[in-house]
RNA sequence: GCCUGGGUGGUGGAAUGGUAGACACUCGGGACUUAAAAUCCCGUGCCAGAAAUGGCGUGCGGGUUCAAGUCCCGCCCCAGGUACCA
């Protein structure tokens, strides 16, 4: 504390516990007020605590919501835990506590940070992740998902990390130069395959592109999140392979280019690989694979800059003119996309033309580049010609364009039954389970095939049954019904996952083994007549499950009957503004479309689009301009800034850095320009050393502001109001601290314009502006108070500035009456001194007049 | 490589095509004080000058315009994302 008079320690607990005790910001259900619904992306409450990333963004929600609830609005924003996850689970394997307990502690703690930064919340309406009566419906989404056929299990080789013990997706792999490792805790992982549920992500991928057109995000993540779908539009083409039954499938984008065909591209772990490789070349083949096998697929990129690959020695028959062409296997080829196999263009794509020229193949020009391609003297192509054009060398097409080509041949093709219109994404299902224990479980039991058989179809997916081999036993999955839910998680004695990678559910024994009502669903400990035998799924769900609908749940936290009531649904709809990072711009945001689309389907909520308004917020590096991090040593800790200055100060700071959405460093020497800013505004209004009024503020309103404090005094309102309203808090502040700085070289201040002053302060300095609105003998709070709005009339000037410009160049400057004319702001220009000194000698060319602003004269 | 952002004083950053550097930090000088803290006043882009003022200045090179940090073309650098997507 180094101010007696502006003891922030003392007044801040005492309105942080009068918010909370009044409930001053929650949302009233069908209130007539219009809603305003705002959302943060809620936290992971780690034992660490909070950072200070996450205040910058959640201080700017809790000003806007401020802002908003004054302006009338009926504002929800709350707040909620992403509990489940791995951190919690590792500390349970370390030291035997259950995560339910740390989690409720880190929880606790995560609140009282919260609350000490005067950040408010509808305490009503917290959602927890972790709660039995919140995932519930994590699983019922599931099991709607599980019944309409959209979701599966797959054999799938997926990172394994032997550290961990457990099974990581690829987003949680980091590629690092001694090869990959897990993103937390930076261990090696290798490849595995291991039963997984997955998610048909794929099947909403078209309309996840189309609904990017509905919402008001910024252009780069909706570029980000299309490019992460990554349409393509092409053909799917076969090609017969030379004394072999089986055809070889591609796809292309580029059909047109099919006569170009000179060599095709197997993924090395194609399954055509070893069957039609000749016996000439199998060794080095297998060598070859065996290679690929270890890589990354990282470093099958980073490596394969010097393109590899081998030749198969078969050869595959091209549909359009039975040309015989060589069959290789190359790393570049990826089996997860496409067909995992190409036909090789090099005349037309870069990737094949380094391919050819690496190992002699040959290179066919089929489009006419009309002179434009780089060329060698011999008048062959020096690098690849990938842009549309007249064909070539293409028997009967040649001449047609690129586009019509592309129907003809596909036409031609479908006609052989060799090829059709294809669609094709990047996107790649989402693979929906983990093997841990601190997550959702499955809502899920495996019977065997006659059991299967006996159940009622109430409890089986839409179209194929879910089959997966359990010790050389083929089992059917049956879903529990929605009265069985939640399905909780049993306590276990050991966290550690079996080495086999197993979840540690696996050895919940009691729990694992149950009996099947084959009518009802119904699970019971004991076999009766109606019941079958069967097994629970050991999987866990990642930690996305929960994140993706918790915003849903706000709106109706505690219902038990459904996942959220359809009247309040039609009342608060989806967030009209989110506030997070960047970092979630593609997973996080495209999973919760997903779901949320699923969930428009099935009726439970009105919109198919959940977020209308995006906003990321920057990062706050250390003071070094470096990311903040325990390893560096530069990581600014929120509570001690607290201490020494107070949260109103940290808000603001916070707030005064720089634009909401830039990456930042902090810096703690700048602080003080703010805490010298409140300790001014407490003296402006409260008297030094004493607790009563200062004189300056004229309580009866016999002043008035001279004309030009009040000017500044409304434009101050103008300008905050638009800054608030487009997140600009870094100049809002400094508009507030040139109104300060004005009013606090003034005899007297009226009263109203110190309240007025007050309320523009409130959504970022909301403690100081309590305290002194209450001081100036308000009853009621600041945050209940209407928003001022600025009077166009104190606005206008009757003389306006004139700027007087030689050659583009300033020169000087006159206060003239209000719309002076031409001839007026010329004259007054030219016998201005300074511009008479540049006119010295000199010819006027041309005079230019901008009305009320500048006059430009251009000599020689 | 590709896709995004972005390059403005010693620092963080302001600027609907119209006075570049608002607002702060830092630093320097002064007032108050026994002293310090707090507070207040003055200065603070660079160069020249006692000052008035003049010249130069928004990564670099061109262009459009009476006027460009802002618009256009070409480069350089930095940060983030992504990884051969056929």
């Amino acid at each position: 504390m180094q101010n007696s008079e502006y003891n922030f320690s003392k007044i801040e607990p005492i309105w942080q516990k009068y918010w909370a005790e009044n409930g001053t910001f929650n949302a009233i259900d069908f209130d007539k007020r219009p809603k305003f619904y705002i959302l943060d992306m809620f936290p992971y409450p780690s034992g660490a605590g909070l950072h200070i990333g996450h205040p910058e963004g959640y201080t700017a929600s809790d000003a806007y919501k401020r802002f908003k609830k004054s302006q009338g609005y009926n504002v929800l924003h709350p707040m909620g835990w992403d509990a489940f996850g791995l951190p919690t689970e590792q500390y349970a394997i370390k030291t035997g506590r259950h995560p339910k307990d740390t989690t409720k502690e880190n929880i606790s703690r995560f609140k009282e940070q919260l609350e000490q930064i005067g950040l408010c919340y509808d305490s009503n309406r917290e959602v927890n992740t972790t709660d039995p009566n919140y995932y519930k419906w994590t699983q019922w989404i599931f099991t709607q998902l599980f019944k309409k056929g959209l979701a599966y299990v797959d054999e799938k080789p997926v990172w394994f990390c032997p550290d961990l013990g457990t099974v990581l997706a690829n987003e949680e792999i980091l590629n690092t130069p001694e090869g990959p490792r897990s993103e937390r805790g930076n261990f090696p992982v290798e490849r595995r395959p291991i039963r997984q549920w997955v998610l048909r992500i794929t099947q909403y991928a078209d309309r996840l592109i189309a609904g990017l057109k509905d919402v008001n995000w910024p252009d780069s993540t909706k570029r980000l999140q299309a490019n992460w779908i990554g349409r393509s539009e092409g053909a799917k083409v076969s090609f017969e392979i030379e004394d072999y039954e089986e055809s070889l499938e591609v796809f292309t984008t580029r059909p047109d280019t099919l006569y170009g065909a000179t060599y095709m591209v197997l993924a090395p772990e194609h399954p055509l690989v070893s069957k039609i490789t000749t016996e000439a070349h199998k060794e080095a083949v297998e060598a070859y694979i065996e290679k690929t096998k270890v890589k990354s697929d990282l470093e099958r990129a980073e490596l394969s800059k010097d393109k590899t690959g081998l030749n198969t020695g078969a050869f595959a028959i091209n549909p359009v003119n039975n040309k015989r062409i060589p069959i290789w296997i190359s790393d570049y080829v990826l089996l997860s996309y496409g067909t995992g196999a190409i036909m090789s263009v090099p005349a037309h794509d870069e990737r094949d033309f380094e391919f050819a020229k690496k190992f002699d193949l040959e290179i066919l020009q089929v489009i006419d580049d009309a002179n434009q391609a780089h060329k060698n003297a011999d008048g062959n192509l020096n690098s690849a010609f990938t842009e549309a054009g007249p064909l070539m060398n293409s028997d009967t097409l040649n001449g047609m364009d690129s586009d019509s080509a592309q129907k003809a041949i596909i036409e031609t093709l479908s006609a052989k039954n060799a090829g059709s219109v294809e669609v094709n994404y990047k996107l790649r299902d989402w693979l929906f389970s983990r093997q841990r224990y601190w997550g959702e479980p499955f809502p899920i039991v495996w019977v065997s095939q006659d059991n299967y058989s006996k159940i009622n179809t109430e409890f089986k997916p839409k179209g194929e049954p879910i089959i997966a081999n359990f010790n050389d036993e083929v089992q059917y999955a049956v879903v529990l019904p929605e009265e069985a839910l939640p399905l909780k998680l049993p306590d276990i004695e050991s966290y550690t996952p079996s080495p086999d990678g197993q979840s540690p559910l696996s050895n919940a024994h009691e729990w694992l083994h149950v009996h099947f009502d084959i009518q009802t669903g119904a699970i019971s400990e004991q076999a009766t007549e109606n019941t079958v035998p069967g097994t629970r799924e050991t999987n866990t769900m990642p930690q996305w499950a929960g994140s993706c609908w918790y915003y849903l749940r706000y709106v109706d936290p505690t219902n038990s009957e459904k996942l959220i009531d359809p009247d309040l649904e039609s009342y608060w709809k989806t967030p009209d503004l989110y506030i997070g990072g960047a970092e979630h711009a593609v997973l996080h945001l495209l999973y919760a479309r997903f779901w949320h689309h699923l969930l428009h389907d099935l009726g439970v909520v009105s919109e198919a689009e959940p977020f209308k308004k995006l906003f990321h917020q920057g990062i706050i590096l250390g003071e070094d301009g470096e990311k903040m991090s325990k390893s560096r040593g530069n990581v600014v800790n929120p509570e001690i800034i607290i201490d020494a200055y107070g949260a109103d100060t940290l808000r603001l700071y916070l707030m005064f850095l720089g634009p909401l959405e830039a990456m930042k460093p902090w810096n703690t020497k700048g602080i003080e320009g703010i805490a010298r800013f409140l300790r001014k505004l407490w003296r402006l209004v409260i008297l030094d050393n004493e607790t009563e009024l200062n004189p300056k503020v004229d309580s009866d309103q016999s002043t008035k502001l001279d004309s030009e404090s009040e000017r500044l005094l409304h434009q101050t309102i103008e300008k905050v109001t638009a800054d608030y309203e487009s997140l600009g808090f870094n100049t809002a502040i400094s508009q507030l601290m040139i109104l300060l700085n004005h009013l606090s070289k003034l005899d007297k201040i009226p009263k109203d314009t110190v309240e007025i002053f007050l309320q523009l302060i409130a959504p970022l300095a909301p403690h100081i502006a309590e305290e002194l609105w209450m001081r100036l003998g308000h009853t009621g709070v600041i945050s209940e108070a209407a928003w001022p709005v600025a009077i166009q009339e104190k606005l206008a000037t009757a003389s306006v500035k004139i700027i007087f410009q030689v050659n583009g160049k300033y020169r000087g400057d006159i206060m003239l009456p209000n719309n002076p004319s031409k001839e007026e702001a010329l004259s007054a220009a030219k016998s201005n001194e300074r511009v008479q000194a540049q006119l010295e000698g000199k010819q006027i060319l041309k005079e230019i007049y901008v009305p009320n602003k500048i006059v430009n004269l251009v000599v020689q």
